[in-house]
DNA sequence: AATTGTGGTAACAAAAAGGTAACCAAACAT
DNA sequence: ATGTTTGGTTACCTTTTTGTTACCACAATT
């Protein structure tokens, strides 16, 4: 999904194309739980290429949804933390788990 | 977005695969007001193809959230529904509508 | 001297999504 | 006879998104 700095007629509409695509909501809903090394990202979302999860980052990060905090070591460290503004979707992710394991085949455990 | 009937880890994801993508919320969010026919949504949402409509619409009845009914009649009719399945999902869209409002820039009328 | 660990990037390929233009039926109005 | 109307379908093409593979830096460890 693009992103831009458009106005939108509707509210949605601004919030799917921040939050939308394949691979936003999962990163943002594993970032709701504290902040990850690119690494552990990589881990918990097994199925995204490192690349795709870069690029996914960074538009999340100049979207103004996480930060991205560089150590300077070696072996590079690398932190992602979500913003307050990130951290205010929970409700609407909320809402989607609510709907996804009323209305959807969830494996519970 | 693919549509399967995987049972998934995450309802977040799962409530994603059907109504994520570039088209199905917007055609879900003018369905929440009622009924409408073909070229009603073709003509609430000018910028979508005839094609990929009744691709989207094809593919948010087979996932049971409307329901499509045709009348025999010359030239004919279509009209498409929300089950009681896809109006629940009015929750999630309000979420999305309030978070959208707080934090990206919508025009306001 | 070679290997490991981390967080990438670059070039390229493949797949998915979306768009365009032409066409159809068949009743009704002109 | 011709055009209009509605809700499509089909073939084809372009754009967008996602994936694969190889490669890099550089300190610490073996």
């Amino acid at each position: 999904m693009k992103v831009n700095n458009e106005i939108y007629d509707c509210p949605v509409t601004a919030t799917l194309e921040v939050i939308g695509g394949k691979w936003k909501p999962i990163i943002l809903y594993v970032l709701m739980s504290g902040t990850k090394r690119f690494g552990a990202l990589s881990v918990r979302i097994p199925t995204i290429s490192r690349k795709v999860l870069t690029e996914q980052l960074r538009e999340l990060e100049s979207d103004g949804l996480l930060i991205r905090r560089q150590y300077k070591e070696i072996p590079p460290r690398v932190e992602y933390t979500l913003t307050p503004e990130g951290q205010s979707l929970w409700s609407v992710f909320n809402e989607m788990a609510i709907w996804g394991n009323n209305n959807r085949r969830v494996s519970q455990k």
